[in-house]
Parts: structure tokens; C-alpha cells; sequence
RNA sequence: GGCCCAUUCGUCUAUCGGUUAGGACGCAAGAUUUUCAUUCUUGAAAGAGCAGUUCGAUUCUGCUAUGGGCUACCA
């Protein structure tokens, strides 16, 4: 019974895509590409109260920064459309009545406020075989009252029968088979009049079946109801067809208890969201806002859960499709460590050509005020290159390298009180002499010359230079003394010595 | 409370009955360097506990503990 690979990222437009969603969604993918199959993106909105303007959008933009490519959607169209579940009410509708003819659901009328004095009432209260008789619903009223029910209006819900005290067995490619008895399953909610929408349950079965979707990737919060869905299945009699279940486990926090939430991001100070978000009051950090590039994100995110069978960690997408499998899945909970995320970074940072990681610097220097047109690609890309060792941020390029494109106008103490001695102004004066007749100012010859006048003149190495790289820089920090001042020219370094003469004293 | 899932260094993980339990992040030390950083080398760091199966268990089983999830007319 080969089927082609079909598999589905169903999120709810409920807010942004989580950096939870995000994985998921990327496990789906990487499955469809790996086996040739279709990637679906379906959007799950049968709760009205809870849709959120923007929500939809964000998300098709995060998975496109992410590279995580759609085959069916919305936007995408497709055969199995729509792809959006609020305009599928006719056949939800349809399905739900068959359930009703054949007796594999009832119609039921208590309200939201009678089942909640219910379970207050009674302790572990639960809506299945052994209370429905009890309750308000057409099992346990006569037809014609439930007619006259319905005719008047009144608002009602249809309820799955589920008959008690069978063993539900789900396979599972990640945990194996997992077996639970029917009877602590309740008769859930499968459609409600008030809004004419499904729930999830009853839309997330008709639609898989109806998109003919081989495998459910989710995450681990969905295991508890897959019995459910199972039982769905059978009910429909599509036990022969229905999808693989894989259950992903949860991402958590980093530290303390419970999963990921976007309250951790916001506490603890970094993104769980892969593009900004802004809330009704709040503003959201994002990764890509925060200078990370999507394939550092792609390759950390899947690494969380899931790795190659061996020791490598720089994964591109493309090696990820290849290898992907979820027997190298694992089966608990994986805590999110932003050291690491910064350390994925780093490394595609560094991997980067510098003429590409140059353009990236150069928004970060329009907004630290420098003019980019003063300067060449060649400039910036040497620049880059000299200091991305360093980095985990393009927006840490800043810092590290300020002093290329402004002349320093405080300079570190802590640097001043060791290397800045008495005599030292008298030495930078002879520096200047020696640097204004140096002919090829690049880093090689340059820093002949002024080595050899060091050597010469018996001056202590570090105290020198290290004076000189304060004048220049600041602080006692940076890459090599002369490819800086390559870099800078002979002009700009010796204006600085002087302003650092007059500045230190 | 009930049900389900899980449990290897601080964190992410490798191991699919026999290993000095490996790697990575982070951390520490040393080397290198005219500075800071990089780089290199080294180090500290783990099988939750208790039974059982077995010649032999991190690996299989059970119990306990701990963690997580679900228990809605939310997904």
C-alpha cells in the first residue's frame, strides 16, 4: 500500500508561528522533499473567537524567510482546496451527518454554563457513556423534542459516540504503539451549531482523509487525542487510508519548568518567534530582527529533536532533506539554549563570503551614522573579514569594528594606566616621524619599518605598540596592528596619534 | 485527581547487551599573539533510584521518583 507522500503543517492563526511551529513545519518539510511528496498548508480557523488579523500572513512570510516551501495552500492554490477550513463548512456539514445517520454521533443541548456547573458538581465529571443518559442530548430526549429544539433555534452541539471499554491501539513512527482504553476518552465535540464550524478533531480527520495527507507530523500535545482520531477514522470507515502518525516532542524552556512560551522570550531575552510580532501592546522580538540569518535558524531548530545518526552539527537544508529520518528522532522534550542558537550563527556568519556579509554591515553602519557611500565594497569586504571572527551578529560588526569608519574620542582607561608611561608621548612623536616616511603603506612594509625602529631604538615592544593601537583604536583591542592602518591610510593614522598625544596628555 | 509520554555531562545529543560512555555549545586552564579576540591543546562534567532478566546492562522488564503533555462548544 504505497501512497505518495503527502504531509501537512496546520497551524492555528492564533497569533505568530512559534519557533515550535516552526520546527515542525520544517520536519514536514524536510520529510515531503526527502520522499517526493507534497507539503500542505492548511489553515486550521474553527475557532472564531480566536482568530487574529495578521496571523495567516506572518505566517506564510516566516516560512518563506525560512525557506521552507509550500506546495499546496491558500496562496499556493492546489487540488484539494480550499485550503483554508473556515470555507469548508459544507463539508464539514456533510460529514457530520453521516456520523448522525449512522448513529456515531448525537446532538447535544447543554450549554457552556450547565456543563460547567456539572463538573463543579461532580468531581472528574466527564461527557461519555456512563453520564450521556443524564444529560440534555437527542439519546436522551425524545425525537420530537429535539426537534423543536432545533427548529426553535436553540444552539447545540454534536457530540462523537464513543462506545466504552475498547483498547484504541495508535502506531506511532517515533514512540511505537500506544495503547488506551475508549473509556477515558469523553464524547467529544465534533461540531457546533452557534458558528456552524467544526472542531479541530472532526476538521482535522475529514480534511486529512479528503487531502489524502500519508503522514501526520505533530507535536507531542496531540498524542492524547490521537485515539480520538483514530476511533474518527474508523468511523468514517477510513481506517485503511488513514495517515501515519508522528508525534514530535516538545520544545521547552530553558530554564525552570514547562514548555516554550512567548512569555520566556521576552523574559530571559531572546526571540521564539522567527520574524517580529507585534500584539495588541506588545512588540515581539523576532530572529530574523534580531541578525539571524534563516539558515543558522533552519540548521539549530532541527537539530533540536532530531540529528544525523553522527557527530556533525552544520546542517543545510539540502543535507537535512538528505538525511532526515525519524528513527533519529528523539522522544523528550529538548530545551531551548539561545548560547547555542548564537554559536549556529557564528559559524554561517563566518562560512559567509565577505563581499555578502559586507552588504549585511551596511544598514548596521547607515544606522550607527556612518555614510556608506564614503567607502568602497573593497573597504567594507576587508574590513568584514579582519573582524567576523569575533561576531555571533551581523549587528556585533559595530563594535568590533567602529574604529575603521570613526577616529576614537575617549580612550580605555584601564589601557591608558598600563601602557600609557611618561615617556610615551615623545615615543607616538617619533612613531609619526617614522610612519611619515614609510613609501608603501600596507600592513607587510609598514610593519617593518616600525618593528625595525623598535628593535633599534631598544623601546619595549608591547608598551609602544600598545600605545599606538590606542591612539588609533581607543582600547587595547582589535585584529592586527598594521592591516588596520592599511586599511585607515597613513594620513588618518598619524592625525590620530596626534589627537591621541594632545587627548591622553 | 485521572490518562498518556519521557528520563545519558549545566544544555543539545551519539551508543541500537560487551566502549577508558563519544561529539557539540557553554565553562576552566595552558599555548600562541605587540592588544583584545581568533586558533590550537588540555581539563572538569552524565547513564534518576531500586529490583529483576542475562555470563554481562546506559541499552530489555517492573516499580518508585522526577519532568512533560492532555484532561474545553482552543488548537
Amino acid at each position: 500500500m504505497d501512497r505518495k507522500v503527502r504531509v501537512r503543517f496546520a497551524p492555528s492563526p492564533t497569533g505568530a508561528l512559534h519557533i515550535g511551529g516552526v520546527r515542525t513545519a520544517l520536519y514536514n518539510y524536510l520529510f515531503a522533499r526527502q520522499n517526493g511528496g507534497d507539503m500542505i498548508l492548511r489553515i486550521e480557523d474553527t475557532d472564531s473567537t480566536r482568530f487574529v488579523p495578521g496571523a495567516e500572513e506572518y505566517i506564510n512570510e516566516a516560512l518563506a524567510w525560512l525557506g521552507i516551501g509550500i506546495d499546496e495552500g491558500v496562496r499556493e492554490g492546489g487540488n484539494y482546496g480550499p485550503y483554508k477550513q473556515s470555507e469548508r463548512r459544507d463539508i464539514y456539514r456533510t460529514h457530520v451527518k453521516q456520523l448522525l445517520d449512522e448513529g456515531k454521533a448525537y446532538i447535544a443541548f447543554d450549554t457552556p454554563e450547565e456543563l460547567e456547573a456539572k463538573r463543579a458538581e461532580v468531581q472528574n465529571f466527564q461527557y461519555d457513556a456512563s453520564t450521556r443518559m443524564s444529560m440534555r442530548n437527542s439519546l436522551s430526549m425524545p425525537a420530537d423534542e429535539v426537534k423543536t429544539l432545533i427548529d426553535n433555534g436553540d444552539k447545540y452541539v454534536v457530540r462523537f459516540k464513543i462506545e466504552p471499554d475498547i483498547n484504541v491501539e495508535v502506531d506511532d513512527l517515533i514512540r511505537g504503539k500506544v495503547v488506551i482504553n475508549s473509556s477515558i476518552l469523553d464524547d467529544k465535540v465534533l461540531y457546533k451549531s452557534a458558528d456552524d464550524l467544526p472542531t479541530y478533531h472532526l476538521a482535522n480527520i475529514v480534511d486529512d482523509h479528503l487531502m489524502e495527507v500519508s503522514h501526520v507530523i505533530r507535536g507531542e500535545e496531540w498524542l492524547p487525542s490521537a485515539p480520538l482520531h483514530v476511533l474518527l477514522y474508523e468511523a468514517f470507515g477510513w481506517k485503511d487510508t488513514m495517515p501515519q502518525f508522528v508525534h514530535l516532542p516538545l520544545l521547552l524552556k530553558p530554564t525552570g519548568k514547562g514548555k516554550l512560551s512567548k512569555r520566556d522570550g521576552k523574559k530571559l531575552g531572546f526571540p521564539v518567534f522567527p520574524m517580529e510580532w507585534k500584539d495588541n501592546e506588545d512588540v515581539w522580538a523576532g530572529f530574523r530582527e534580531e541578525g539571524f540569518l534563516p539558515e543558522a535558524v533552519v540548521n539549530f531548530v532541527g537539530l533540536l529533536g532530531w540529528n544525523p545518526g553522527d557527530d556533525r552539527e552544520i546542517l543545510s537544508m539540502d543535507d537535512m532533506i538528505k538525511e532526515f529520518s525519524f528513527e533519529h528522532c528523539s522522544k523528550s522534550g529538548a530545551r531551548f539554549n539561545f548560547e547555542k542558537a548564537a554559536w549556529f550563527n557564528h559559524e554561517y556568519l563566518i562560512n559567509m563570503p565577505d563581499e555578502e556579509l559586507a552588504e549585511l554591515y551596511k544598514p548596521v553602519l547607515t544606522e550607527n551614522g556612518v555614510d556608506v557611500t564614503n567607502y568602497s565594497d573593497d573597504f567594507l569586504t576587508k574590513t568584514v573579514s579582519l573582524v567576523k571572527g569575533r561576531i555571533s551578529f551581523v549587528k556585533d560588526l559595530w563594535e568590533q569594528s567602529s574604529f575603521f569608519f570613526v577616529a576614537p574620542e575617549t580612550y580605555a582607561e584601564k589601557d591608558v594606566k598600563k601602557r600609557w608611561k611618561e615617556d610615551t608621548p615623545a615615543i607616538m612623536n617619533e612613531l609619526i616621524d617614522v610612519l611619515e616616511g614609510i613609501e608603501d603603506f600596507s600592513s607587510k612594509p609598514a610593519e617593518e619599518v616600525v618593528i625595525g625602529w623598535i628593535t633599534e631604538k631598544g623601546y619595549h615592544m608591547g608598551n609602544v605598540m600598545n600605545a599606538f593601537r590606542l591612539t588609533v583604536v581607543g582600547e587595547c583591542k582589535g585584529p592586527h596592528m598594521f592591516d588596520i592602518t592599511e586599511l585607515i591610510g597613513k594620513e588618518e593614522t598619524i592625525k590620530r596619534i596626534k589627537t591621541g598625544i594632545e587627548k591622553i596628555g
